[in-house]
DNA sequence: GACATCTAGTTCAACGTCGAACTATAACGT
DNA sequence: ACGTTATAGTTCGACGTTGAACTAGATGTC
């Protein structure tokens, strides 16, 4: 912030305007009027995989189950996710990808693949994977003492 | 994401998570019903000073202007903010600190001194200051090329 | 000077998120 | 078995943000 300001706050200050870069950057390109979270979430059920519960991923975000049950409508409105019970828990459901959900997901990762190809070209790998250890700790340090 | 992930997609998401967690930790600590953005305009205003306008502080914080009109209207409704014509353009306005929003400010930076203290305490500024750089720079960058 | 273009600010609907209240089912303790 | 407590999911109101449409004032061009 200001100069006086002791560098952690000048870190998370920094964090914050990224972030926000970032996503607005994220958003422009994704097609079919899909939105961050909806691709954050498709993307989370191919990489970590199908049947998980909606409080897992409300968990794996770090945001409440209410948020995932809105996004879960959104989706499941548009057929690119289906619920269904858990069979061994009736309290639970397991949120399974369709077939149109992961095209939608092939659709935006294809669109998202050179999104900061402009800002790598001239940095090349060698300082994100410098900074990576750092924001990999600070992020569990941050997680693990949430209440 | 996954492991095949290029590097750079990783720190973009290690970074919306920090971010995510950074904002929980503060909005939890301010005082008087005070919100994230009300916290962080009023420090801006100490920081680079009063007077500003509306439109000087949407582009310092990369938001819209509805957006400022939104959170200054806020502010103004509580009286912490003074808002007044701009003399030189009759389209602009200027922003004024209140002596209540200063004392307001006052008792955030109060609240928020030792937010990262558990966080900060084991690492020390180190990693931080090493960090620093990197992220001002890709800030800078995502900034840059923002259209 | 007249007209087109740019800029400052507001408003509105839509979305994601939160926190709190609520229902329903599980798990636990005695 | 019963009652207590914990967990899964939904709903609701509030807030910040966006993008688009709009008003009003400033700037530039011919």
């Amino acid at each position: 912030m200001t100069t006086a300001d002791p560098v952690v706050f000048a870190v998370f200050n920094e964090i914050a305007i990224i972030d926000q870069l970032a996503q607005a950057r994220l958003a422009k390109v994704l097609p079919d009027g899909l939105l961050v979270p909806h691709f954050t979430l498709l993307n989370h059920l191919v990489r970590v995989g199908d049947g998980r519960s909606p409080v897992d991923i409300a968990r794996a975000f770090q945001i409440t189950k209410g948020a995932v049950t809105n996004t879960l409508q959104r989706l499941e409105a548009r057929g690119l996710v289906r619920l269904a019970p858990d069979p061994d828990d009736g309290r639970a459901k397991r949120v399974f990808l369709t077939p149109a959900g992961r095209a939608a997901r092939e659709r935006c990762i294809a669109a998202v693949a050179d999104l900061f190809a402009d800002i790598h070209g001239p940095l090349g790998d060698g300082p994100f994977a410098a900074a990576l250890p750092f924001l990999r700790d600070l992020r569990q340090r941050l997680d693990k003492a949430r209440d």
